[in-house]
DNA sequence: TGGTTAAAGCAAAGATCATTGCGTTTCGAC
DNA sequence: GTCGAAACGCAATGATCTTTGCTTTAACCA
């Protein structure tokens, strides 16, 4: 039930649909439209719950190859990888159009905050100095998700670059 | 008539419309919604027009104090301060779901390129040593809409910490 | 002034969306 | 098994949107 939803508004983000409307999305997950306007306030709502589904679900391992210039790399190129496919860029879109009001947190701030806290906590431990998990945060993950959501390129000499500039800033 | 139209998607986007529709467009505006129909492929289209005009529009002079260092202080405070009014956050929503499909450059970015390479020219003149435009447009302008985009807050205090950060690279 | 063309208004029709009341199913508790 | 609550399906209704053909206005130029 709920999968199948989920499932129908995942294709329709990935075939690039213009029109997503709680009767699309109904008859192709096999329930009724009503269902969708009462469990939902509307479709952006729903679209949310799956972009956020969709862009913190797989739990992808942070790298850990003995240093942080190494792992960060490797991180950003991963990130860059994702949110890069079609229907990834979408979900950001989406979720970016879906948000109308301030609120305080991004799911998936949060989740690449902690990633970033367990890289940087590891080379503490190893004895690197480090950037702050914010620096990375912003000058990693924020350029990454600007150039893709703002429609520009990102590729791996990209994601390199925003690396050796914030680990300059420390040395 | 084109003011109408741009004056009456200004005023529903300022205030926070919920639904933005051709014909509720076209009653404020006093025109026919057909013409909006023949005009524009969708409401997205007219909302991205209009968010481009609003969002590059008005001709702010950029800082010029003597340094690269607080050039760039003012600079990205004037950026902050603009675009967390509700009306401009909103604008930059509307902008990026309006761009379905990826396009080669942004309004946006490229003003702020510009803006970026007269102060970065006018430092190099006087021997400053500087970070380049895209280093400037990745760590101070990345961020800043990054953090408004994706609704977090952005206040004076962050914008310093961006700058001194960017200059940190090339120190 | 008169003619030509492009844009805007008007009205009607159809399509899609959104809401609501009511019957049906499902599932867990007793 | 039976009861009750919650969720879902169904169908009808009204609202809103979208398209289309035709008329009218406006602007431009000979």
């Amino acid at each position: 039930m709920l999968t199948a939803i989920y499932t129908s508004v995942g294709e329709l983000v990935g075939e690039g649909a213009d029109k997503i409307s709680f009767p699309i999305i109904a008859e192709r997950a096999g329930v009724n439209p009503t269902t969708l306007y009462r469990r939902w306030d509307d479709v952006n709502a729903l679209l949310e719950e799956v972009a956020v589904a969709a862009l913190t679900g797989d739990g992808e391992s942070v790298p850990d190859t003995g240093t942080l210039e190494q792992d960060l790399t490797e991180w950003a190129n991963i990130i860059a990888h994702d949110i890069t496919r079609p229907e990834r860029a979408r979900y950001l879109r989406a979720m970016v159009s879906a948000r109308v009001e301030i609120v305080s947190s991004c799911p998936v701030t949060e989740k690449r905050r902690e990633q970033a806290s367990e890289m940087v906590r590891r080379a503490r431990e190893r004895g690197e100095t480090t950037p702050t998990v914010q620096q990375i945060l912003d000058h990693i993950i924020a350029p990454l998700y600007y150039n893709v959501v703002f429609a520009l390129q990102v590729d791996h000499e990209y994601a390199r670059r925003l690396v050796r500039d914030v680990l300059a800033m420390v040395r």
